[in-house]
DNA sequence: ACATCTTGAGTAACCGGTTACATTTAACGT
DNA sequence: ACGTTAAATGTAACCGGTTACTCAAGATGT
């Protein structure tokens, strides 16, 4: 592999000259950045970007913290985070974590070991319960909740789910079932919240036992509805934490022979591709993901060029979709 | 931030034994050992990643040129190759090519410039469409087809597809049509290959009228089932290239008053998680995602530490997963 | 007691760029 | 023709580690 010296040596100039011919081709006269691109082309010369970062002390590379890839919510933000990463000429870390703090630990490692300048995370901040923020790791927060001590890129999860069950309680519901996420997760806390909020402003009592408790996967979805399945008095409408829950409560209230949404109504919230396509199509939240994957780099960036960001908190507007999984419940 | 210089100034000792105990620490006194681990202790220091990174000629991290990151199966490849990449201390890079030339150009960059040492390309391979295989760029293929001329690890498509219609045949279907993927996909051809064999030994005539090519999406597999509700003679089974496509023409088939499987049986390919949770759950071939990532891990890292492969091709077996998507044809 | 070997630690070169500063060359004004 | 200034180029230090080589000191053998 051929160095810059190499090609000083090939073009007849100094190494200065050659990379000034490369970084700032006008401080160089026409002569001379002819012979360096002659020398390069002549020599295969691509420049080592590794002694450039350690020289410039600069990684250019953002690490992603995903609790889960193979997400599609995640996966939308993420491309939506390269795509702004991709225009700066940085490159993107991928860190998988599993939901394991120690990966967590080795990810944010890289940005003290200076491998990486920022980092995004992808996973809702929770007292005790994060390793970010940390003096020195310029960090943004993509799928905040309120109350992030962080820069954030947030939806309104409280009002996003009080949206959803004022629809349902405008329809004529009143019983209405929730499938939540795990308990201690921020988004579960926000979004009952706004569950409880909806429900108190229509002055319906709030019961303990309309709940059961999911962790956001289909499988957690089918086994929650026979919660519900199997009461005397079933609710008539089941608001969903996420579309994955719905989908599989879905399958599951189906096989014990009720009729969607006749028998009971259902809401997703996230709105993936597939949610559309279901039988009956669901009535859910659209986020917008790429766009909250944009902001939050963006936010990022500014926070790297030490700008004092204008802003370290911005929550995003969500659409409300109705589609056929809701209707007035029988009389 | 300290650096090494600072630490040895504070042990009273050479840089290099500082080096030293940190990288062969069994070739330092355990009295100096104690001294530097103080001193990094007291001075909180990191060790710079780029500049060792600059002196090894070693980045330490691969790359992963996704086409579409928000799609499941390779989520999963991805969440593969990560384990493995994990274990052996090198960092993933992303690179989400969104089946932009340009954008794969640039990754592939990322290798020649020395901040990666390898690439995993999930892109099929195909002739006259691909950067790759590129001299001095170490690369794996792990999604790849039939006659892939670099290190590949993939599933046999013709052979799965072979499977799927046999088994179709074998409930007595006779027409069956096809959701291609888009014509020129080497996917597309190698399960398209497998179709025909599997008509031909059942001496069935190939039909080009069942053909309707898709793109892989939910929205092209619903589009591409009106071609086949619009015919007078329906087809009794429809064999699609993908979940996605699958789950899309389900909708589409049962919006025209169709009954699955009783009027068409239908199948996919991929086995997505949400595969068992439609309604009819589809009949479909699961490949070993996450297997596939860790063997063209595997793989890429035998090529970086330049020992020769033991194997270059790796074919891993598929599982044809029956469910209820399926059945003979009515009489 | 002296030569030899072993082990721990230090010195300094090196990786391949960038860039402050010095030097050369050309252009210009009087 | 000569001094002044600007532009182009060159020289060499520097970034922060790693490591070949050197050296000193203690251990071992005869």
């Amino acid at each position: 592999m051929s160095t810059i010296r190499d090609v000083s040596k090939e073009a007849g100039l100094s190494i200065a000259t050659v990379s000034r011919a490369l970084s700032a081709p006008e401080k160089v006269t026409p002569e001379s950045l002819k012979k360096v691109h002659d020398a390069i082309e002549l020599l295969q010369y691509r420049p080592n970007m590794l002694s450039q970062k350690f020289r410039n002390k600069q990684a250019n590379a953002i690490v992603i913290l995903v609790p889960d890839i193979a997400n599609l919510f995640f996966a939308k933000v993420i491309s939506g985070i390269e795509s702004v990463a991709q225009k700066k000429g940085f490159s993107v870390l991928l860190g998988d974590t599993r939901d394991s703090k120690a990966l967590e630990k080795q990810y944010i490692n890289l940005v003290e070991t200076r491998q990486a300048d920022g980092i995004i995370q992808l996973r809702p901040y929770s007292e005790n319960d994060s390793l970010l923020p940390i003096a020195r790791v310029p960090a943004v927060n993509a799928s905040g909740c309120e109350n992030t001590p962080y820069p954030t890129v947030r939806i309104d999860n409280v009002g996003a789910a009080k949206e959803v069950v004022k629809y349902l309680i405008s329809l004529g519901h009143k019983r209405i079932g929730v499938i939540t996420g795990l308990q201690r997760n921020p988004h579960t806390i926000d979004r009952l919240k706004g569950y409880k909020q909806a429900l108190a402003e229509a002055n319906i009592a709030f019961d303990q036992s309309l709940l059961a408790e999911g962790d956001f996967t289909l499988w957690s979805g089918l086994q929650a509805s026979e919660h519900f399945s199997r009461m005397s008095d079933i609710p008539t409408a089941l608001f969903c934490m996420n579309d994955e829950m719905a989908i599989g409560a879905m399958k599951g209230l189906k096989s014990k022979g009720l009729r969607l949404p006749q028998d009971i109504s259902i809401t997703g919230f996230d709105d993936l591709d597939v949610s559309r396509y279901c039988d009956p199509p669901l009535t859910t939240v659209a986020q917008p993901a790429e766009k909250i994957g944009e902001r939050s780099a963006d936010l990022l960036f500014q926070l790297l060029d030490e700008q004092q960001p204008t802003q370290t908190e911005y929550v995003l507007p969500i659409e409300f979709i109705i589609r056929q999984s809701t209707a007035p419940p029988r009389a």
